[in-house]
DNA sequence: TGGTTAATTAGCTACTCGGGAAAGTACAGG
DNA sequence: CCTGTACTTTCCCGAGTAGCTAATTAACCA
């Protein structure tokens, strides 16, 4: 069953992967655990800006923290990933059967309401 | 390559399953196509609010729409999920690769520092 | 022509988001 | 202790989002 916490998790999790920054902060941590300051590195924003992004991903459970000094290094979690894998391979008989749906509802409206008008 | 453009697509992608109520309109759409007003029905809040959502599912081409009479029907168009599938997947081997991966990164800290203090 | 149904648009409020600047916190090291 | 390094927090701004009601558009029907 699908519960509402677990609709709110996936919710977070996309509004998480919504930005490209988020995205491509992921795709780094994807080659190993980093810093605030490594990740921060190749982008144009300020640090708190970054700051900021990491943690919607860290409430999005996307990334986990350590402590290290004054270094709070981030690694990836890719959990949330694998939901987001399996809500979207639900659609894949969707994708696959790429019959036209609007032309086969048009076809259904047009025999429920039995009205003439059929040209177009 | 992935161009600046798909990273865009991607966003706006993710922006609009952000929502559990966009997810539902999907998973109604994939049982066939609706009206707004046949989509509306299960939720409490007013018309105007769920045609925009429908609004924001079309911008991100999720959802596709005819004319027919008063009526705007709406299908869904999966092929932006197979996309999210897609980038997902890429994922697959660091979700399935459960090593600790913050413990990794402490301990390579801690071989680059020299520092002392292992303790903890 | 006027009424009904379907849906959008406009205008409003309240809230969240992404960014910067500046100040604050925490730790290491001389 | 004092300085530097690595972040985080706070405060501000402008832009976007989610919902509402009311008004508008569009098409059908009698």
């Amino acid at each position: 069953m699908t519960t509402a916490i677990d609709e709110d998790r996936l919710s977070e999790t996309f509004a998480a992967l919504a930005s490209s920054t988020r995205r491509a902060i992921l795709a780094r941590l994807a080659e190993g655990a980093a810093t605030v300051n490594e990740l921060a590195a190749p982008f144009e924003m300020k640090l708190p800006a970054v700051s900021k992004h990491i943690k919607v991903l860290e409430r999005a459970g996307l990334v986990v923290r350590g402590q290290r000094a004054q270094y709070r290094p981030c690694a990836i979690d890719a959990g949330p990933l694998e939901e987001v894998s399996t809500w979207a391979e639900q659609y894949r008989p969707v994708w696959e059967a790429r019959f036209d749906r609007m032309d086969d509802y048009l076809r259904r409206l047009r025999l429920q309401q039995g009205s003439g008008n059929d040209d177009d």
